[in-house]
DNA sequence: CTGTTAGCGCCTTCAC
DNA sequence: GTGAAGGCGCTAACAG
């Protein structure tokens, strides 16, 4: 930055102000600065500014995995947001259990950046303790904290959106395929669907059959083991409600293995709306993924730039009916 | 860190070296002070350090986009690596040319990371040109550019591999799916391609026709609209090699839509080896994708260590046969 | 509108 | 093994 001064022949106050858009450099001095600056490829030194400002321009986006849709579609709407925002996103992937651990042990964001993102990442009460140490704001995407500010859907509304849609097709034994907890704690999204679903087979009278509502591995393979072991009991069910889409395709596969059709011997509907559901034809709730990014993103802007901000805000879900549901077999779509 | 420093009666330098596990102190001096840093929930602020030592400590990964499933996979492979040598990971996503002209333009990398890896980006001419005022080293994984550091399959190669496997079958009129590249500019992945398909083609004496080598968007969609296109043909394709197995899954969709079935009337093969193409029992040429990522990763790590670097490193890829090819209609296996 | 003066919080010689 | 002093490159008052 000296360099430039110099060559400029004005402090390195005013370069500085110049570049960092500040006010009160007359417009034609601005100008050629910049233009030096130009010429001499000279970046302002993004760690000296942040030393002096104390702002880090950074905001930290942790997500559990990469390789399942929602995770990266979200990240692919928070990014541009944050970017055009002027900050940069640090990107931090929590998927096992010890990785997690490790990274509310050392908290590597601590200090590091301006505000989290933390996208349904599972956590247990000791990590949602640790949380206050960031020292920064905390927004979190896809799940909630009490106390903190969050966006996410009503997952109880969703699963009951699927399952109506399945009783009213004329289903009473429907099987749920949910995610796995990583530690035994519950995870929101599950746990609030498992309520969603119970909550959709009391209010029709249907009695709950835990053979029926089984837990696996959040992947294609996950819904695919599951779907070989709901086929293996010795009245299966007629409907499956699965977590997400990609579930459900793996689901699809098991049936198609042996056989069975979708939806002739058995419906599937799932959730998230992937762009593969379409291809598969697949029934499923709809949930606003990239607008939950976006948001997300924007509550983390607004939240730096001295704004309060709305503490929870619930975005909402639609089924989008295709052609893996349909009433089981010798009954008729009672409308 | 004063505050440590007073609390454990030393001085700053001492609580620095400490926390930093450089040598010349005392282990029981270094333990009494994480014991007071870790009471404090203190930790080193990395900008100041950075400042300092003149290393960001941070890594550049930049993506073309998210949805795709070799940029996500990528992403999650190079993650890891990058953390555990203690990198944080500065995510750039530039999907439109309008935001490639902007990162190059602007630079946001400069100064900020201490080397970039570029993830299968396609540039132009003068986006090369500027990727020397980065000023940092550069990596570049999935494609290639002359005088950098790249880690790639043989695209031509990986192409010959599915036609050779469909011409072998006995298909003579193969269809191709690439990508549309951004800006007229070559993109090496699917001019690679291109070669290996008109290579192909050219040593079993087909002629080549324009009409049966469509690019598309790299999507889905894009696959399915490929897919259209060739069946409106007046003699359509019975066989395709589709640029990766999104897209092969986008044209069997459109295949399914209209009645035909595969691979009895047309085969298909994709490339990647996407978790989905197991499902979908794609017959695809497997890339390491993962192995890429680590290998990248490694690659940027050794040259911040100073380690001298191999230029060009030439992965190689697999089929992998599934149930998505066979024979043409009237034709016999000729094995 | 522009220059001067202090730091921001850490690391790094250099002495001790 | 430890402390003192200087500086990394920039921004933020405060003068002028």
């Amino acid at each position: 930055m000296s360099d430039v001064a110099r060559i400029a022949g004005v402090s390195v106050s005013t370069v500085s102000r110049a570049l960092s858009g500040a006010s009160g450099v007359s417009a034609a001095t601005r100008a050629e600065i910049k233009r030096i600056a130009g010429e001499l490829v000279y970046t302002i030194s993004p760690d000296a500014s942040r030393l002096a400002t104390g702002q880090t321009r950074r905001v930290a986006v942790v997500v559990r995995d990469t390789e399942t849709w929602f995770y990266y579609a979200i990240l692919g709407a928070i990014e541009p947001v944050l970017r055009s925002a002027g900050y940069d996103v640090l990107f931090y992937r929590v998927s096992s259990e010890a990785e997690r651990d490790a990274f509310f042990d050392e908290l590597p964001a601590r200090r590091n950046v301006d505000a989290v993102i933390l996208v349904a990442v599972p956590l247990s009460n000791e990590q949602v303790e640790r949380l206050g140490d960031m020292a920064v704001p905390i927004v979190i995407a896809g799940s909630w904290i009490d106390h903190y500010t969050s966006i996410h859907i009503d997952e109880t509304r969703a699963a009951r959106q699927a399952m109506n849609h399945l009783i009213q097709l004329g289903h009473r034994r429907i099987a749920r395929i949910g995610i796995t907890d990583p530690e035994g704690d519950p995870w929101q999204p599950d746990a609030g669907r498992d309520a969603g679903y119970r909550a959709a087979l009391e209010a029709s009278g249907i009695d709950f059959d835990p053979q029926l509502n089984v837990r696996m591995e959040f992947s294609l393979d996950g819904g695919a083991r599951a779907m070989d072991q709901l086929l293996s009991l010795d009245e299966p069910p007629t409907a499956v409600f699965a977590f997400s889409d990609e579930v459900a395709i793996g689901a699809m596969r098991s049936l198609r293995r042996v056989g069975l059709h979708v939806p002739g011997d058995v419906s599937i509907v799932g959730v998230d709306d992937h762009p593969m559901a379409e291809l598969s034809d697949l029934t499923t709730v709809r949930q606003p993924v990239r607008e939950m990014g976006t948001h997300a993103a924007r509550l983390v802007i607004d939240t730096l730039g001295g704004n309060t901000v709305e503490g929870n805000v619930e975005l909402s879900t639609q089924l989008v009916v295709r052609g893996s549901t349909a009433s089981p077999r010798g009954l008729q779509w009672r409308s």
